[in-house]
DNA sequence: AGTCTTGCCGAAACCGGTTTCGGAGCGGCA
DNA sequence: TGCCGCTCCGAAACCGGTTTCGGCAAGACT
């Protein structure tokens, strides 16, 4: 009772098989699915392993196998951070399904592109890691070529360029802008801006051809000067939609790839002495917290991170085990939360131009100073 | 040359030794440091050793010596998560100081504090780590218990009540409260207040006794009615901030204990029509980055995240080695970023109360709508 | 009835290290 | 010269598993 913490001893393999009057080559062939075991001692193996609480030591397996059970996640921190706010949420799903199938999580960090390669190398040279997640998919990344070279498995978070031996798990950004689209053609809006993030990543190609998708479908076509790339920044987001809407014909609603950038319409507006989701319509795409908080609150496309990280985990062990790419590719959607920052447009584009000309004249008191 | 990836096999301890002309448990206890290896010896292998570039196999070590080398990080991601923004660069640092030393880093979830405790033990148990960094630390942690009792070596980020057979790193967050406040009285202020975090936390009686000590130093007594606690999130933030600017000697600064809880200041402050760094003086601590975005733009103690995981890793391997925990012990200082929330103030206590009586009459027109 | 499969399991080698044990070689001492 | 003790290394067991190999018994086939 009082000791029962330190008396807990594991239980290793030589011990079932004793109980079970067998040797442990014979329960280690039965638990690992060898045809020349007799379904009914393999059954009674399972069932004593089960009451024994028997859970072979990764490590051991590991220096017999080579696999140690283990998926591998290599975070790139010197470079953008965009993803930052769900890492925890990404790490919570994907260390629990690892945990739930007694595999194990290891992290480890680059600085740069070619460290991190390096670092990769290491970890399975060293038996650290079975296999990679990759966040944060390039549209040609050299993980993916160095990985596949080396025939090291791993799973994409995202698409890519080329997805030949790639498996993937991947948020379904182009149905969310295309669906944007149509959410605010029904609201009455006909000159719509795209404001697109780093075209380095892959997602925003999806996101761009979802926009134009749904574009499309409504006969809209996409003017260049309503659309942006590579925006990333609060202020990034900002500079561009003041150039948007200073145009002779601007948007009344802009559809953007990234919340961050989202974020900086706010500020626009409130230079311009426009109301979000009055004067102008914003749907967005992440999910952040901040956008919750802002006035009106932003609409925008939630990703569940933490779902993504669980299917990942759950597609490399899988990719791991043997199974094809082909078959260990998934999409899931990203949910619309509806909050304030859209609507029907309260003028047209034509009045719009209109009042930013007046505007221009004498400009609102409630410009941002800058520093 | 073409093939020189697929080539590169593991020098293993058996090869080393056969270049040596020795056994491999020779090998072994030469690289281990054993006192009946001769001096000469122990260099020649140690030589030979850097020169094959031999590194052992952390796996099949530990399946012997029962230590993995591997150091293991527990998140809690059900609870508060207001170390989120920080996780990469934590993360970053602890990999970083382990990647050096061919060390890993093992990272799991838990959605409870029970489920925390017994994924520690089996992460433990199947020896995929060594010891535990623990984030976090509360005045009263169960993990310490926990891993006390079952003398599994850890170390903490923060203190915690009581130290005994506790290593820790932290940040000297009571030294910044303290000099927060000779900051604002330097800059003139007498009546100043203080928005502490969560009460379970060790930080919060740390930095609530800096600002003590600070207000103390001075000869200033501090107002329990310009006192507040638990308060973590900005509209928490912006709640208790509005309510001692309406007391009848509302203070003219506020000293915060996380950075969040700052940034409803400003909320607070626009809807009284004050203006943040004239009227009302904020100082916080944390470093979010959100804060450089405000206006004025926040000023508050950083603290270098990655830094801490650095120190924290080289601590708990030096804790799993065997060190005593009384000399793993460090503290860091945070470092103030000046920037425009604090500054002489406009007005006096009496005036700022007088101000806001008038307001009362006649209420400021940019006030937040509530939803 | 004799041989050939086939199913099923035990024995032993193996993975890459660590640790224990014993003994060879050498100098010191009586 | 003989014994003792010390230094230093080889041999072998060990850690907890996996995998190969070989053989026994029962049923299938001529």
């Amino acid at each position: 009772m009082a000791d029962s913490v330190t008396i807990k001893r594991r239980v290793k393999i030589i011990d079932l098989a004793d109980a079970l009057g067998l040797t442990k080559g014979t329960v280690s062939r039965a638990l690992n699915g060898y045809s020349d075991i007799s379904e009914t001692t393999r059954i009674r193996v399972r069932k004593q392993a089960e009451k024994m609480g028997y859970r072979p030591l990764a490590q051991a397996q590991a220096i017999r196998t080579g696999r140690a059970r283990s998926i591998g996640l290599v975070l790139h921190v010197g470079g953008h951070d965009s993803h930052r706010p769900f890492l925890a949420d990404f790490l919570a799903g994907l260390s629990q399904t690892a945990t739930a199938l007694n595999w194990s999580l290891t992290v480890a960090n680059a600085e740069s592109e070619a460290e991190m390669l390096a670092t990769m190398g290491r970890l399975v040279d060293d038996r650290k890691a079975d296999g990679f997640v990759l966040p944060r998919t390039q549209v040609n990344d050299p993980r993916v070529a160095l990985l596949r070279a080396a025939e090291v498995p791993f799973v994409m978070y995202g698409r890519t360029g080329d997805d030949t031996g790639c498996a993937w798990f991947d948020i379904a950004g182009e149905d969310a802008m295309a669906s944007a689209v149509a959410r605010l053609v029904g609201q009455g809006h006909g000159r719509i801006g795209f404001v697109n993030g780093g075209q380095a990543f892959n997602y925003s190609v999806l996101r761009e051809a979802g926009f134009c998708a749904g574009m499309a479908a409504y006969g809209l076509d996409v003017d260049p000067d309503l659309m942006a790339r590579d925006v990333l920044t609060r202020d990034a987001g900002a500079t561009v939609v003041r150039e948007m809407l200073v145009r002779p014909e601007p948007p009344t609603a802009i559809v953007f790839a990234v919340d961050m950038a989202a974020l900086g319409a706010y500020d626009a507006a409130a230079q311009l002495g426009l109301t979000i989701g009055r004067d102008l319509s914003v749907i967005s795409y992440d999910g952040v917290p901040e956008g919750a908080f802002m006035t009106p609150p932003l609409t925008t496309f939630a990703v569940d991170t933490r779902q993504a990280g669980a299917r990942l985990a759950a597609l490399l062990m899988e990719r791991v085990r043997g199974t094809a790419p082909e078959v260990l590719r998934e999409t899931a959607p990203a949910t619309l939360m509806v909050r304030g920052s859209d609507g029907p447009p309260r003028q047209t584009s034509a009045e719009l131009a209109q009042m930013m000309q007046e505007a221009a004249l004498s400009p609102h008191p409630n410009t941002r100073e800058e520093s």
